[in-house]
DNA sequence: TCAGACTAACCGACCGTTCGGTAGGATCGA
DNA sequence: TCGATCCTACCGAACGGTCGGTTAGTCTGA
C-alpha cells in the first residue's frame, strides 16, 4: 500500500541533496546561495524548505553519507584480518575506490573547514578516521613490513593526503577508472616511482 | 630627504594581507566578512579600503605571491639542468619546501575554486605549473628513470596531490621541519614504503 | 474535498563598499 | 617661531543589494 504510484513528484530530499552537493562543489558551500540551489534544482527557493530544513541540513546529509562510506571500509574483513601491512594496503585501496565511487560527497567532506556545527562534527569524525589509519601504519612498521626510517604518523598523513588529493582532479567521465587510480596509487605508495633494480 | 622617519602607521597593504590570509584560511574566502577582517586587524571595516581596493584585491595579492614563489622554483638551475628524473625530484622537493615556507599563501592558493576573476586567473597559472611538471615526469619516464608502467600524467597528478596535501596538516610550530617533510616525501615518491629487499 | 507539493511575496540581518568627516603630524611662508 | 595649510590614516554611518529563511496561499491529483 505504500508503493502505489504517488504523484510523480519532481523532488525529494535525496534528489535535492544530489543537486546541492554538485553546486556546493563548484561554488563552495559558503559561496552557494539558496537561490542558486533552487535554480539548479528547477524549483523556487521556498520550495526547498518543504523538503529539507535548510542549507546546513543539506551539508550535514552530504558529509554524513561520505563519512559512513569511508568508515564502512574500516569494518570490512580486509581491514580487520591478516598482517597490518595488508590491512593498511587494503584500506588505502578501498578508501581510494570509495572516494571515486562517492566522489561529490567525499569531495565536499574534504573541503569542510569547520565554520558551522555540521562541519565541526564532520571534522571530528574525519580525525577519528585518520587516527585509526595511523594506528594501522604504525602496526605495519612494528611488524617490519613498512620502512622504519619514515615516521608512521607522517607516513599515514602523506598517504591519505595522496588519496584525498585524487578528489581534486578525478572525473568519472574521464579516461581513468577508479581501479586504475587505486592500482597506481597503491603501487606508488608501496614501491615508489623508481624502477626496481 | 624622503626617508625622514614618517609617522609609525599601524597598517600597510602588506600587514593587512598577512592578517587577511590567515583569516581566509580559517574561515574560507567566501566565509570571511570584511567586518571579521577588520576586527582581526584591529581597524574598522572602512579603513581597510584606504589601503587596498577591496576583498578581492587581498585574495589576488595572496595567490599571486604564492604562485610567484612556486614558479621561481621552476627557473632555478636544479630544475633546468641535468637528467629529467633529477630535475623532477628537485622540483618536487623544492615545491614542498616552498609550500612550507610560504604556507598560508600557498594554502589559500590551493583552495581557490574559481568564483571570482582573481581565482580564475590563479587557476590558470596553476594549470600552467602542473603542465610543466607533467612534462618533466614524462621526460623522466622516457629516459627510463621512472617506472614505465605508470602513466606520467597520472604520476604527476598523484605526486603533486601528495605535495599539496601537506598544506592540510603542516603547522610551522609543530615538531616536523620542512626539510623533514621534503625528505620523507621525496623518499616515499621515489622508493615507496616497502623496505628494499 | 483534502493533503501535500509548490509558489510569490516578503522579512530582518548582514554583505561589500562608499562617503563625509576628523585627528594630528608634516610642510612651508613669513 | 608660529600659524595656516595640506596630507595620510582612520572612523561612524549609511548605501544598495543579497543572504537564509518565513508566511500565506495556490495548484493538483486521487
Amino acid at each position: 500500500m505504500p508503493a502505489v504510484a504517488k504523484r510523480a513528484d519532481r523532488h525529494t530530499p535525496e534528489s535535492l541533496l544530489a543537486v546541492a552537493v554538485d553546486v556546493f562543489n563548484v561554488r563552495g558551500y559558503d559561496g552557494t546561495s539558496m537561490e542558486e540551489l533552487a535554480k539548479a534544482a528547477g524549483i523556487t527557493k521556498s520550495s526547498i524548505y518543504h523538503h529539507v530544513s535548510g542549507k546546513e541540513e543539506l551539508l550535514r546529509l552530504a558529509v554524513t553519507r561520505a563519512l559512513d562510506g569511508l568508515f564502512a571500509a574500516l569494518d570490512e574483513p580486509g581491514a580487520l584480518e591478516g598482517p597490518a601491512v595488508d590491512r593498511f594496503a587494503y584500506v588505502v585501496r578501498r578508501t581510494c575506490l570509495e572516494l571515486v565511487r562517492n566522489l561529490p560527497y567525499v569531495t565536499l567532506l574534504l573541503r569542510v573547514r569547520g565554520n558551522t556545527g555540521a562541519e565541526r562534527d564532520a571534522l571530528e569524525r574525519r580525525r577519528e578516521f585518520d587516527h585509526r589509519v595511523a594506528d594501522l601504519a604504525a602496526a605495519a612498521v612494528a611488524d617490519g613490513d613498512l620502512r622504519p626510517d619514515l615516521d608512521p604518523r607522517l607516513t599515514a598523513r602523506l598517504v591519505f593526503g595522496l588519496v584525498n588529493s585524487v578528489a581534486e582532479w578525478y572525473r568519472p567521465d574521464g579516461p581513468v577508472t577508479g581501479e586504475t587510480v587505486a592500482d597506481a596509487l597503491g603501487s606508488l605508495v608501496l614501491d615508489g616511482l623508481r624502477p626496481r633494480s
